[in-house]
RNA sequence: GCGCCCGUAGCUCAGCUGGACAGAGCGUUUGGCUACGAACCAAAAGGCCGGGGGUUCGAGUCCCUCCGGGCGCACCA
């Protein structure tokens, strides 16, 4: 049901339940929680609540009883008696409405009115939300679990977007640490041995053959770096080479369709003297103090379960420092919802990062960490082996090569964040045709399809006002109809719970309830009032799936 | 040992913050194209929702406990 009829239903059973209290047909106690749903069997309503069900309890009445008197003073309201044909008593005491058909005609006058906006909804209070995500080391290409993150991230904005909050999107280059220095000896030493000179590979480098074509690159375009000084090339290296690491990662997330509005460098965070000045910060709030040559972070006052070193006795900073500062920059910068998009081996950082929010003086519930599980990919049943230090893994690149973007977009969107994925290539690859995203697509072909065929014959699409919407009685119009009208709902939910595999599972649903309709119901040629009727049925049923289609990022083809 | 995630159909997973008979995709079996796309539809088989306690009018969902799997618990990033 729209929501906003579920809106004058839940305002009327709290003001049924206020009045049946002040005229003492119900004992008076505090309005319980109550919810106001579409029920999955359809002999229950269009919606339905347990309002009495949750009253038992506080007043000491049995549901059904309390129902009945609930029933009595809904029905003598105008604007339920205008919205609802029949209200029920039904099971333990649910209370059961049966709309009057005008609700698909509203639904329809919406979607025209709405457009590509149908789903959408303005927030009651918009935040500003700064969402970061991937933000893989620039020291190699993205691979599989990138490649997740990337798809969630940016279908969790465009769906914190789509609910009316303000979502910017961002990538943290770490290219100031550890990895990166290992990420330019070994450019450097591949560089070396490209021009003929001796050069040891480092301990722990980056063996990848990307490496090497990297220094390749850089030996054409820099020759004289040959002569130049070891620890100034391999600066040079660090500088140059990452950024152009952090190039072809952008390229690569922009071939799966993924953009951020801002790549923010940790360098950067350095340079701008960034760390310590929140450290300073951290100081003046009484939250750091010295120990064995190290300065650490008071991190359990703020709840976290050890105390955190963040300048280490050598006087470099931890990784943690520069994290600080980038989260303190994150606020400065006038977020006040920060998200992030962790994988499962950072979740015992959470504590920390959300004691260091506290204790650089925001509310630490402003910040929130989701933690993504992990992909495992699986070829002839059997799981893929990777390993990043072994340079062996399957790309970003390579993944798109073999299945295609709207294929992995949606398969990395069907599970919960909080599930491990299975991700079985050969499922995606050889019978592309049993793929779910090409289910889904199919009914939006199918529809295209179907339009340029009326055209040719000279139907032409009515207007929403102009439906005869109580000629579609039949259970595959009425139930293809009720799942659209959810769309709304389902948008909010997968936004406010962060879930957006709500999203191809609803899209799913959609295309299975249409092809049904479609092999059930002839649409063009029957009698002019039916035809319209079912035409704007496949109208809405197409804009549904268009707008779901966009939200998870994943094409909407008018042919295939 | 402590913390987090996960145990639901043969396989991979949903399950609307506790609701009315447990769902989907894949796989298996069977049927359906001389009108709009068969990348489709229809039907069937398949489950003590890991085990055991508890809270509740009501539990796959909440609490406790045990079992099994994954991942964390650095002066690494």
């Amino acid at each position: 049901m729209l929501e906003s009829d579920r809106k004058v239903v839940r305002q009327a059973l709290s003001a049924a339940l206020a009045q049946a209290q002040a005229k003492g047909d119900l004992p008076v106690f505090p309005p319980p929680d109550f919810v106001v749903e579409t029920p999955k069997e359809k002999s229950h309503g269009d919606l339905a609540t347990n309002l009495a069900l949750v009253s038992s309890g506080p007043s000491g009445l049995p549901p059904r009883q309390i129902a009945t008197a609930l029933v009595r003073y809904l029905e003598r309201q105008p604007e339920i008696q205008q919205l609802v044909g029949r209200i029920e008593v039904a099971g333990p005491g649910f209370i059961n409405f049966f709309f009057r058909e005008g609700w698909l005609s509203r639904l329809f006058r919406a979607i025209e009115a709405e457009g590509d906006r149908f789903g959408c909804a303005r927030a009651e209070r918009p935040r500003r939300v700064l969402l970061e995500y991937v933000s893989a080391n620039p020291v190699g290409p993205m691979v599989v679990v990138n490649a997740r993150a990337a798809a969630v991230g940016d279908c969790l904005a465009n769906l914190l977007s789509a609910i009316g909050h303000q979502v910017e999107r961002e990538y943290y280059v770490n290219d100031a640490g550890r990895q990166a220095e290992l990420f330019a000896r070994s450019l450097n030493a591949r560089y070396l041995q490209l021009a003929g000179r001796e050069a040891p590979f480092p301990e722990e480098g980056y063996p990848g053959e990307y490496v090497t074509e990297l220094a390749a690159e850089f030996l054409r375009s820099h020759p004289e770096l040959v002569e130049m000084e070891e620890s100034e090339r391999v600066a040079f290296f660090k500088e140059k080479g990452v950024d152009r690491m952090v190039e072809l990662q952008q390229q690569e997330l922009a071939r799966f369709g993924v953009h951020f509005d801002r790549w923010y460098r940790e360098r950067d965070l350095h340079r701008a003297g960034k760390v310590e000045e929140a450290l300073e910060l951290l100081r003046q709030n009484g939250a750091l103090y010295e120990n064995e040559g190290a300065t650490w972070f008071a991190s359990t006052r703020w709840g976290d379960d050890k105390d955190r070193v963040v300048v280490k006795s050598d006087g470099e900073y931890t990784y943690m420092a520069a994290d600080i500062a980038y989260h303190r920059d994150k606020y400065e910068r006038g977020y006040d919802w920060v998200i992030d998009i962790w994988g499962p081996d950072h979740h015992g950082y959470i504590g920390r990062m959300r004691a260091a929010v506290a204790a650089l003086g925001y509310d630490p519930d402003t910040f929130q960490v989701i933690i993504l599980q992990l992909v495992t990919l699986l070829r002839g049943g059997q799981p893929v082996r990777m390993s990043k230090r072994a340079g062996e893994f399957i790309t970003l690149d390579e993944l798109l090569a073999e299945v295609g973007k709207d294929a992995a977009r949606f398969f990395f969107l069907m599970r919960s964040p909080s599930a491990h994925l299975d991700f079985d290539l050969d499922l995606a690859r050889e019978q592309s045709e049993q793929n779910p995203v090409y289910y889904v697509q199919y009914a939006h072909a199918r529809i295209a399809s179907l339009f340029r065929q009326a055209e040719a014959a000279g139907v032409t699409r009515p207007k929403a006002s102009q439906v005869a919407v109580d000629l579609l009685t039949a259970p595959e119009e009425t139930e293809l109809a009720r799942k659209l009208a959810a769309f709304p709902d389902e948008v909010r939910l997968a936004a406010e719970r962060q879930e957006p595999h709500r999203l191809t599972h609803y899209a799913m649903e959609v295309a299975s309830l249409y092809h049904s309709f479609y092999a059930h119901h002839r649409i063009l040629g029957t009698e002019p009032g039916l035809e319209a009727a079912r035409l704007y049925l496949s109208h809405a049923t197409q804009v549904v799936l268009r707008n779901c289609l966009r939200l998870l990022g994943v094409g909407a083809p008018e042919r295939m």
